[in-house]
RNA sequence: GACCGGUUCGUCUAGGGGUUAGGACACCGCCCUUUCACGGCGGCAACACGGGUUCAAAUCCCGUACCGGUUACCA
């Protein structure tokens, strides 16, 4: 039997960190077994359900990776044939109607309720009196329209079990497991009996989903069991927590459990996606970097974590704002991926900066016409910034950046005239040493009577021109470094200028914006 | 409360009877270097606790503690 999986998230927000890695696990495992990964919306919960998250949860998947292979079911379509399936129960005695008026709960105090009724002590499960009304009485009442919902009749003694290919053998009697309700007093199906019904029909063989389920697991079975079908088989994920090892959500922890954030952030999928999986999973060796061929390949059901992990980030350092491990990691593609992997990232990057230039793309380097993006940047007036020269910088700057919204950030010098200094780095490297201001656009002159602009001989003229000022080199270079990129990290110098061109570099030594 | 899980460096984790308990991130130090968040080398740092079983326990068993999940006419 091929392996059928779903993602089954509720579009009732974005998408979260949690939700994208059991997504991935699924995927991992539908490819790795040759069977097929397919999506579903849970929008049973029409109040909490929108069409933006929706939206936003394809986008998510989309942008790891992850698409689905046959259409996406949402799971409202099927609403009829879950209250069918739900009389069908009914009609066989293995469900009941359940005349009790629902309560009124407010949203807010809905949680606390449940915990404060389940503390009373040792309740029946069964002490329901409808549950052994006369067939005669109920079909009566129900015909005279009295509401009812109908709970699912779970036998006195026995219980429910499966082999969970994580966390092993699950056991649970019935009567920790109340009559639970197939079908609100209002029609409505709910969630255990849609999962069921929808998972039967979409010939689920495989469920990956998280540990929270694993009661509704007990419960589902009950189902598959009253409807005699086999259960799939099981997979509990496990969970992934804030660094107080409390629950990630949005509403205490914001931002950073949205996938969305990183994309925003500019994150590189494949790496965002590497971190996710190692969330929780390992192959056992050690090893990091795990293209998605090489994660297919590893992925197994049986090497996925039983304790969960945190979700390591401190909210008031923005150096750490999110794990510190998929900054690394991001890090670590963008200098290691191949380029033309890296390129149309970066160009993506450039371009919502408003910093893409056409002729980055040119074969022919002589084009000086501004493209209508970068209408609001300066024309270069030197002949030499096509492809080639794209490609070479973006290989030289990238080894320091972490997301791709350094290379319009900290990278922006290196394709606007128009950039930033930063204060610290101006403090260090031009307004400590005064005399720079008068010695670095004298270094201009002299850069601007070179032949040829090349690491050896700019090295030449900056070692003598330093020599000759009696000053260290490092005070030359660093200075002209806050003035040519605005920052003061970077690679080699000497890089640094041939990259800029002769004419940039002249103009920038120049210039005296960063001194005020 | 009840039921179900879990517990190896700060974090992600390897290891499932005999290991100097390994790796990664973070942090710290040294080196490279004109600076640097690149790179190289090194350091700090963990088997929750208590009992058993065993020649031998991080590893198997029991208990305790702590953490998490669930306990809806939510999903």
């Amino acid at each position: 039997m091929t392996t059928r999986v779903r993602f089954a998230p509720s579009p009732t927000g974005y998408l979260h960190l949690g939700a994208a890695r059991a997504a991935l696990y699924n995927y991992l495992y539908a490819k790795k077994t040759g069977g097929t990964f397919l999506l579903r919306i849970e929008d049973t919960d029409l109040a909490r359900s929108t069409d933006e998250s929706t939206r936003s949860i394809l986008e998510g998947l989309s942008w790891l990776g992850l698409q689905n292979e046959e259409d996406v079911v949402f799971q409202s379509d099927n609403a009829d044939k879950h209250r069918a399936t739900a009389q069908k129960l009914l009609a066989e005695g293995k469900a009941y109607r359940d005349f009790t008026p629902k309560e009124q709960t407010s949203d807010k105090t809905v949680k606390e309720a449940i915990v404060e009724r389940a503390r009373q002590a040792d309740k029946n499960m069964r002490d329901n009196s409808y549950r052994n009304l006369s067939t005669v009485e109920s079909d009566t009442r129900a015909a005279n329209g009295e509401p009812y919902a109908i709970r699912l009749k779970v036998a006195e003694t026995g219980k429910t079990s499966f082999e969970d290919a994580v966390y092993g053998l699950q056991e649970r009697e019935y009567s920790d497991t109340e009559d639970l309700v197939l079908l609100r007093s209002d029609g409505h199906p709910l969630y255990n009996l849609a999962v069921v019904c929808d998972d039967i029909e979409m010939n689920i063989t495989h469920v990956i989903r998280g540990q929270d389920h694993l009661t509704n697991t007990h419960k589902q079975i009950l189902i598959y069991e009253a409807l005699g079908v086999t259960p799939p088989t099981f997979a509990h994920l496990p969970l992934i927590l804030a660094p107080n090892k409390g629950k990630l959500s949005k509403r205490k922890h914001g931002e950073v459990v949205s996938l969305t954030t990183y994309r925003d952030a500019g994150f590189i999928p494949a790496a965002f996606r590497n971190f996710l999986a190692l969330m929780g999973w390992s192959a056992g060796e050690e090893k990091e970097i795990y293209s998605l061929d090489e994660l297919i390949e590893k992925f197994s059901l049986d090497h996925i974590h039983r304790s969960n992990a945190v979700f390591n980030f401190q909210e008031n350092d923005p150096r750490h704002w999110t794990d510190d491990k998929a900054l690394w990691m991001n890090a670590e593609y963008i200098r290691t991926m191949s380029l033309d992997e890296l390129l149309p990232l970066v160009k993506a990057e450039l371009k919502s900066s408003k910093l893409w230039r056409e002729e980055y793309e040119d074969d022919e380097s002589s084009s000086t016409t501004p493209s209508a993006e970068a209408a609001d940047t300066p024309p270069i007036q030197e002949g030499s910034f096509g492809r080639e020269w794209f490609e070479r910088t973006v290989d030289l700057i990238r080894h320091r950046f972490f997301t791709l919204k350094d290379f319009s950030a900290q990278g922006r010098a290196y394709f606007s005239e128009d950039y930033d200094f930063d204060p610290t780095a101006v403090a260090k490297n031009l307004t400590k040493f005064p005399d720079l201001r008068t010695w670095l656009p004298e270094l201009a002159e002299r850069f601007g009577l070179m032949e040829s602009f090349t690491e050896a001989e700019i090295e030449n003229v900056v070692k003598a021109f330093a020599e000759e000022k009696g000053t260290k080199l490092g005070v030359i270079m660093n200075g002209a470094r806050t003035l040519l990129t605005g920052v003061a990290v970077g690679p080699s110098m000497l890089s640094v200028f041939e990259t800029l061109g002769k004419e940039r570099s002249v103009l920038r030594l120049r210039s005296q914006v960063a001194w005020n």
